[in-house]
DNA sequence: CAAGCCAAGTTCTCTAGACAGGTAAAGTGC
DNA sequence: GCACTTTACCTGTCTAGAGAACTTGGCTTG
């Protein structure tokens, strides 16, 4: 039963790939180690050196090694953040079924603000059908990159119609306290209602690069968009995050 | 400026790959529709196989293309379905902000699920933290697969507490209409609240033949949990999706 | 002792081929 | 016209080797 595909993997490749990939989730190989290089894997399993490359790749398109040119395959470690779509989380009394992989969590880690650019434009097709607005209209986008440990880990592109923002401290580099979102509020727009829309996808070579990612690592398109009580929409944030350092968390009532 | 990465790409396989990927976003070659083999590539290009194959092999890590043996290299689709993680959709005064990734989404296919498979367990590691039980515990496991058009999308594995679904229709292989929900509201269990948590990252070999997903495809991992209005937890819902069949949706207030 | 250089080791790119195995269309026979 | 076979084409696997590009640690030099 079963039929296996764990099993045996007939091709030379696929043999090597399973080796290694058995010996690094036994724990011989741990999150940083490195792994026999190709010429010890040639040898080793007496093979050519693209058959060995073929089996490394496709442990690091699954994302579980990351090869540095000159240095060697090394094991990568996966210790996202946590990101609650629900900030609202007083329900004390849901605190008996534990979090899922919170095990992997590490919550005390901070996240800092990168290079804020905030910018008029003129609305982009889609940016224009979410917003509610004409493609062209002025609209104001405040961008930034978050850095966790010096690494990135989330890029963010908000966009707000420029009627509502302007002269604002919404447009300031740091928005100061409660962020953007008190501000808007101060400005008699306060976000009364979310919707975050997500996808996934491996990302493009721009988008990998800004957010330095190795190969084998997706991304996560979130879309929010924030409406005032009376259903103006307000705010429309793109976010592009490393798949490998979050976990996302939604929480709501039947 | 932004410095390029989209510019040249100086090596022969990123120009290549380039070069493709361009003609796939100018509309050159259409989703479904089957690009230059790697012979016509070799000789246009003037290079060797193993060339233009790690050229492909870019793209298809990308997803954007899918190569079938004997047949060729095609461009793939993207025809998502939407979820939503939340039902009480009633708020028709959001509708003004139109949904972001709607142009892609066809809602009218429709999902059947698959093989459903009910078998009681004992409660490993993972499951048991969550639940609140004893590793080794009896516990009950309602597997099943979801598909669309007959390919799959989803597969997902329900886990409840053997007390509490014991004898109950909720271990019924169709569970009838509400589903399992309904049916431990029946038994005095009413889920009132919920959490999911989800992550994304690339599949497993196992996972890969499930969903019959070619390279380059993520999943999305998705773990619901349901609580009783005491904060009792009746269900862990482990879900692993085709990331690109699915767009997430999720509305909450401020 | 510090700074810079150098060499060994490593992955990455690319070549030129050979055979295996799957697909789909053309052709053949009934 | 239908079913079957053949055949051309295509991607997948694998070999053997060479040079480029990069990292690291040891060595030399000031």
């Amino acid at each position: 039963m079963g039929s296996g595909h764990g099993a045996a993997g007939k091709l030379k490749y696929q043999r090597i790939a399973e080796e290694l990939r058995s010996a690094i989730e036994a724990g011989e190989y741990e999150p940083g180690d490195r792994l026999p290089g190709e010429n010890d894997l040639m040898t080793l399993h007496g093979v050519a050196r693209m058959t060995v490359r073929q089996a490394l790749s496709v442990l690091r398109s699954e994302g579980i090694v990351e090869a540095r040119k000159g240095a060697g395959v090394f094991v990568r470690a996966f210790r996202p953040l946590r990101r609650r779509g629900i900030q609202r989380l007083a329900s004390e009394r849901w605190a008996a079924g534990r979090s899922v992989w919170s095990a992997d969590v590490d919550d005390r880690r901070e996240l800092v603000v990168d290079g804020v650019q905030v910018t008029q434009e003129e609305a982009h097709e889609r940016i224009a059908t979410v917003l509610g607005v004409e493609p062209g209209a002025p609209v104001w986008a405040r961008r930034r990159r978050y850095l966790l440990d010096g690494k990135p880990v989330m890029s963010a592109a908000s966009h707000f119609p420029a009627g509502l923002v302007a002269g604002t401290a919404v447009l300031l580099p740091d928005p100061g306290p409660g962020g953007v979102y008190a501000r808007l509020a101060e400005a008699g727009h306060a976000p009364a209602h979310f919707r975050e829309e997500l996808r996934t996808r491996m990302p493009s070579a721009g988008e990998a690069d800004e957010l330095r990612l190795p190969s084998g690592t997706p991304v996560i398109l979130i879309t929010r968009t924030a409406f005032t009580a009376d259903g103006t929409v307000v705010e429309v944030n793109d976010m592009v995050l490393d798949a490998a350092s979050y976990i996302l968390e939604y929480e709501f009532d039947a």
